[in-house]
DNA sequence: TACAATGCTGTTAGCGCTACCGGTAGCGCT
DNA sequence: AGCGCTACCGGTAGCGCTAACAGCATTGTA
């Protein structure tokens, strides 16, 4: 790689000052015609780009955000990426990818090392910090957007997803088709997300004049493996259920796995219902009602949040809550 | 956000001058440890992070570096970026994550933008530009390495998968279980890695004394359902096919699909073999026989040529190749 | 005629940091 | 005393760019 061209070199070679090769460059102010299209020639032929970084130094804006996530190869996390990045390039925005992998201290380097890169600002998705240090590492930076976590006071945006309505819905699918005996496989009960589907199901029953049993609902392991030994245990226990509602696609495969081992046929003997729509849930036999969360959208919206945050208003606070869509297949019609 | 505070708010503080705050900051060069000690407390105190755009504009190096790839959110290219990022990240680099949607005039566009930042350099996964368009690019970059791509000539180093080995290796699994007709489920015929692995599959046969038959080999959709179709078709016209090797997972799950309908046992009646080993493989019934391609140590590898090239030698080239690992399970056991 | 407004261009002074060189003090040695 | 050496610290000159203002024609307007 030769020595990089400056805009000095440009101008000089142009015969005109630093100046008029900046206007050019920025498409800001007044150059006319003929000297902007001998610049712009010049620059092609000289192979001249801009330093981003003298021009960040010089404006205090670099252009660049951060993207911080529990781990990119989660699809959830991927899409979220997806959608943020595209956001972000289509308004002329670099983005740091910063993989946490879970752990807060990581987590707090993460976001130190994106200030000392002088980013414009932040999408933090699923913080593992306490409310407290996410409060002062947040207020480091210009300009903040949380994924999937809440923090009150300080107006500090974030966006949502509504796991309740989530539930409900799901629930409410299966009682409209008939099903009067539901049962939930609920996940780990740390789960926050995890509770607010419970609370959804619980609301559907209500609604619909029923009570919650909590003996047909068990606790699992969010994974495959655990969704197929609850399922086991409960559809024993309990053979008069005659639909599931479960905590997430991976848990419902599981209980497909149980039910063909149980010998009970989904879902003419046991209506399933998934959650979050990962690519497996339309490949596996019966393909998985489940309920789809915007993973792309939530990226999209928590850019445009953050990009109307950093150029718009400085401290304009906003919550966006994105409701999840039931997508009806045949393990649940 | 209060305004930032500089190296001159810290030495003037200290009583030292900026020089010695760097030297404090950047742990090179003798200071005192009573001035070090004294420096380091007033940083602390005063939240002083010193300023990554200013260090870069001065020494020319950012720390900064970009990671292409066509889709995040394709779990191939999330867990290369995941290996990655970590290889950088525990280097004290970041690195931005540019998706170019498998479109090459948006790669040349996030090429040229990585370049604006001047990164200190590039890993760019599956690249869709010609020969001379990716030549030119590149060498506007201070180093480059080559994901699942090879250039020819100049010293551009690439890590690649070696396919034809892994077509060989599964088609050879299959041979060994005493398989005499296997058929070939080729994927797209414009695929590059597709041809490799069907030239791994003929090459297990030669070996083996076996004809190539092109009867056997079909080419279909790299998808669930062009897996199916392809099967049913390949199927009934030969029905004396004991065996099948997909061109990656998807496809194999179609060939899964398309037996249940025929009514043929896998792997009882028919053995099946697929490829890539993503999240799925283990989890349809019965859990396919798979080759793992090595995504995350991809990532690792690429990163790690990437960072030599950068801090030690300036233009050493390396072609890394990485074998890929059969992974035996219920369907081709 | 005077005066402002407009279009175009240049000059100056940084942005926050480090490379490079140059200094001083203190030590041991001849 | 004189010398060199080391440990420590400071000054200066940029890195490549832009903000802010300052020209200077030329045109319009009273």
């Amino acid at each position: 790689m030769t020595d990089r061209m400056t805009m000095a070199d440009v101008a000089r070679e142009a015969g005109v000052s630093l100046m008029t090769v900046s206007r050019v460059v920025n498409e800001k102010g007044d150059v006319s015609l003929a000297t902007r299209q001998r610049v712009l020639a010049i620059i092609e032929r000289l192979g001249y780009r801009p330093s981003g970084i003298a021009r960040g130094l010089a404006t205090q804006r670099t252009g660049t955000l951060g993207l911080v996530v529990p781990d990119v190869a989660n699809t959830f996390f991927a899409n979220v990426a997806r959608g943020a990045e595209h956001g972000a390039f289509t308004q002329g925005y670099n983005v740091f990818l910063c993989n946490t992998n879970e752990d807060p201290q990581r987590e707090a380097d993460m976001l130190q090392s994106l200030e000392e890169k002088r980013v414009d600002g932040v999408v933090l998705c699923s913080s593992r910090l306490d409310d407290s240090e996410l409060r002062t590492l947040s207020s480091r930076h210009p300009a903040v957007v949380l994924v999937n976590r809440f923090l009150e006071g300080d107006g500090v945006c974030s966006v949502l997803i509504d796991d309740e309505s989530g539930g409900r819905v799901a629930t409410e699918h299966l009682l409209q088709a008939g099903h009067q005996a539901v049962g939930l496989l609920a996940g780990p009960p740390i789960s926050h997300s995890g509770r607010q589907r419970r609370e959804g199901y619980r609301a559907a029953l209500t609604k619909a004049g029923l009570s919650y049993n909590p003996d047909w609902v068990q606790y699992c392991s969010p994974m495959v493996e655990g969704g197929r030994q609850a399922a086991r245990e409960l559809l024993t226990a309990h053979p008069e259920l005659t639909a599931l509602f479960c905590h997430n696609d991976l848990v419902a495969v599981g209980v497909l796995q149980a039910c063909a081992e149980l010998g009970r046929h989904v879902p003419g003997d046991l209506a399933v219902v998934g959650y979050d729509d990962i690519p497996l849930a339309d490949l596996v036999t019966p393909p998985l009602t489940t309920c789809r969360v915007p993973r792309y959208e939530l990226g999209e919206w928590a850019m445009k949040l953050l990009l109307d945050q950093i150029d718009n208003s400085p401290g304009r606070c906003d919550q966006v809550v994105l409701q999840s869509e039931l997508i009806v297949r045949a393990s649940a019609p």
